[in-house]
This record gives C-alpha cells, structure tokens and sequence, in this order.
DNA sequence: GTCTATACGCCGATAGAC
DNA sequence: GTCTATCGGCGTATAGAC
C-alpha cells in the first residue's frame, strides 16, 4: 500500500539523504565553512529551506554529516574490543591500540570518513566539541579503561593524558593525509602512516623505559 | 622633527598594531570565523576599510596575528637546540624533545601565544596550511636533523612519522587545554601536561622496547 | 509533514573621494 | 592613509502551498 503518506514519507528521505550526500561531498572537497547551503541545495537539487527543515542550521547539518560516517566506525571499535576482551587471549597495550586504530588504516571503512574527519577536526571548537563529545565518550572511556587494566602500575590521570595524545597524533596523521605537508596522500603512505602510528602510541602508552 | 610625513607613519604603526591587538583578543575569544572585521575594527576604534589597507584580506590579518607571536617562539627553539648542539652536552632524544617542547610548557612566551595557535590549528587547512609552512619549514627540518643524529639506526622516513605524531600530540593538548574535554584549562593542568608529553614522545620516538 | 518562495540582516571586499 | 558608499553572497526565519 503505497498511500500518499508513505510517498511523502519515501521522498523526504531521498531528500534528505541527498542533501547529506551533496554535503558530504562538498564539505570534503571544499571545507565547512567554505560550502555554502545554497551550494549543497543546487548540487543536491532541493530548495534552499529544505535544508533548515530537515537539519535545523548549518551546524546541524555538519552534525548529520559526520555521525553518519563516523557511528559505525566506533560501533566496529567497540565490537572489535568486546571480542578482545572476551578472547582468551591475554590482553596487551599493542592489541588494545591496534583495536582503535585499525579501523581507519584498512580498507574495513566508508571511503568517505578520512575526509570527512580531516574536515571535522579541521574545524573551530564550537563546532568540532558537542559533535565529538557526543560520538566519543562512550568509545574512549572503554578503551581508557581496557588500557588501565593492562597498565594497572600507571596512573589513571596519566593514562589519560597518554589516551589523548594518541588521539592528537591520530587526527593530525589523518589531516595531513587528506591536505598532507610535504607527503603523497597515496593508500599506501596512509597504511605505512598507520603501521607507525601504531608503533608510536604503544611505545609511548607504555614508557616501558624511561631515559 | 615631527613632520607631517612622520607622525602618518606614526599613526599607520598605531593603527596596525592597534588591529593586530584587537583581532587576537577576538580571535581567541571567539575563534577567527566567528569574529567579523567588523567587530574587530569597532574593537580597535579604527574604519572597516583600515584592514583591508593594511592586511589585505581577513585571511591576511589571520596569518599577521599568528606569526607576530609565533615567530619568536620558533626562534628561540632554534636558538636552544644549536646552543644544545654546541655544548658539551651529548644529545639524547629527550633533551631533543624538551627544547622543542618546552617554551610551550614554561612560562617563556607570551601569554597569548597558546590561544592563537590553538585557533590557527583549529581553522581550514586552506587557512592553515600556507600559515604554517612559513613559519615551521625551518624548525622543523632542523629538529629532525637532530633527532636523525641521535638515532642513526632509524630509517628517516620512519623518524618523519614519528616527528609528525609528537606534532600532533602537541597540537592537540593545546587545543585541548585551550578548550578542554573534560580537563581543567589550568595552568598546573598545562605544565603536567607538558611534562606527560615529553614522556610520551620520548618513548614513541626512541620506541627502545617493541612489545 | 514536506517543501517552496521570499525576505532580512550580516558578512568580506572594493572603488573612489578626501 | 583614511573614510564613505556600495556590492554580491551568506545563514537564517517564516508564511503559506501541497
């Protein structure tokens, strides 16, 4: 029964997931702040006011852009630590940052989400906080915690910090890797960038020595 | 002689530095594109068009603001690090790490130099890239000279990746304490995070131990 | 509920008078 | 070197068509 409200219903959606892609694409290729709704609206082929009716601002929109992407990602991350953990195998530091880190190294994500999270982390706190706070508390509170249980000796503040600066060089490796200063943006460089990565955070997670 | 021609000269010099001021008060308060020229040269007490004349364009006035504070901080990296290779001293990665680190984490910049670079790293990197590259070409090529030095056994392009995740991991705590996730924006916080940077890119750029 | 047409008040930029 | 006037483009809001 296709009734009239089950089209209106069928449409609404192709509008909005046409707008999402419209926007996607724009954003990654031009920036946030430099894409403008009336150029989302033209390439998506909606009117201008659609944009508002279905995200509600500009913001809204970038919110609804990146949370597409990015949900599935951490989903994969915590179903890939949960199985870990469940695992008999003996938890280590390398095996946890492997976990996190993975996902965006291989070929297992939407080809669209190093853009669009260069793009996000690109932009100014007001923006970038309530969007990632809402898509990574739950993931990064789970991992800390994985990390101390292997770490039970280190400090829980300083843990912390360590988690952090493995988002820092995460993030900026995925930046450089979309607009990259003095390096190729290749598959390849971005694989070897994350096998490094991942040396990286480990040895430094784990200061087994300390000079 | 204060002829006429001078106190012009004194006046622009006025003008400038009087924009300059007002754009980095506005700028770290509210980031750079949600602070309008307009509010800036209301701030200052200076016309609209007073920017354009002596900045160009808005992007202009951004990278004139940044590196008015941030030049002198990569030159006394530069003048630590050849005092540290003069010295008897002999180099370690650590000492390495903490020159370039440390005028971030002490109190030997100006107190507006942490706001103003959390906001650069924060913008488009359509912005930030051209900004960027003139002012951290140099520091950068000559710190991993060093580092090269230190750790011979490394493979360059390895010792690159690992130069950029210390980078980031910079990057971000200052954009983190500048706007924290969770963390106090303390200047206690600051210096211990500083000192858990160290740490952390010591033992991810030496990488001594590999689990 | 979904979408269109239209308008309002800012914005960065510029041309030209002084 | 400074200022006024003005431009096209922007995000946003809303009234009303379907």
């Amino acid at each position: 029964m296709d009734t009239s409200a089950n089209a209106a219903k069928k449409n609404a959606l192709d509008t909005r997931e046409r707008i999402l892609d419209a926007a996607e694409l724009l954003i990654i290729e031009h920036g946030y702040s430099s894409t403008s709704l009336r150029a989302i609206a033209t390439h998506a082929e909606v009117n201008l006011a659609a944009t508002h009716y279905h995200f509600g601002s500009k913001k809204g929109l970038l919110a609804a852009v990146f949370h597409r992407r990015v949900r599935p990602v951490n989903k994969l991350r915590l179903r890939l630590l949960n199985e870990l953990i469940d695992s008999k195998r003996s938890l280590t530091v390398r095996l946890i940052v492997e976990t996190f880190l993975a996902p965006f190294g291989r070929g297992e994500v939407h080809e669209n989400i190093p853009g669009i999270a260069g793009r996000i982390f690109g932009e100014p706190e007001s923006l970038r906080k309530p969007i990632l706070e809402q898509e990574f508390t739950d993931v990064a509170s789970q991992f800390l915690s994985a990390l101390a249980s292997v770490l039970p000796e280190v400090d829980r503040e300083e843990l912390r910090w360590r988690f952090q600066f493995m988002i820092g060089a995460m993030i900026h490796i995925i930046i450089q890797i979309q607009a990259p200063l003095g390096m190729e943006p290749s598959l390849e460089n971005l694989q070897k960038g994350f096998q490094n990565l991942v040396d990286f955070c480990v040895a430094g997670i784990e200061q087994r020595t300390t000079s």
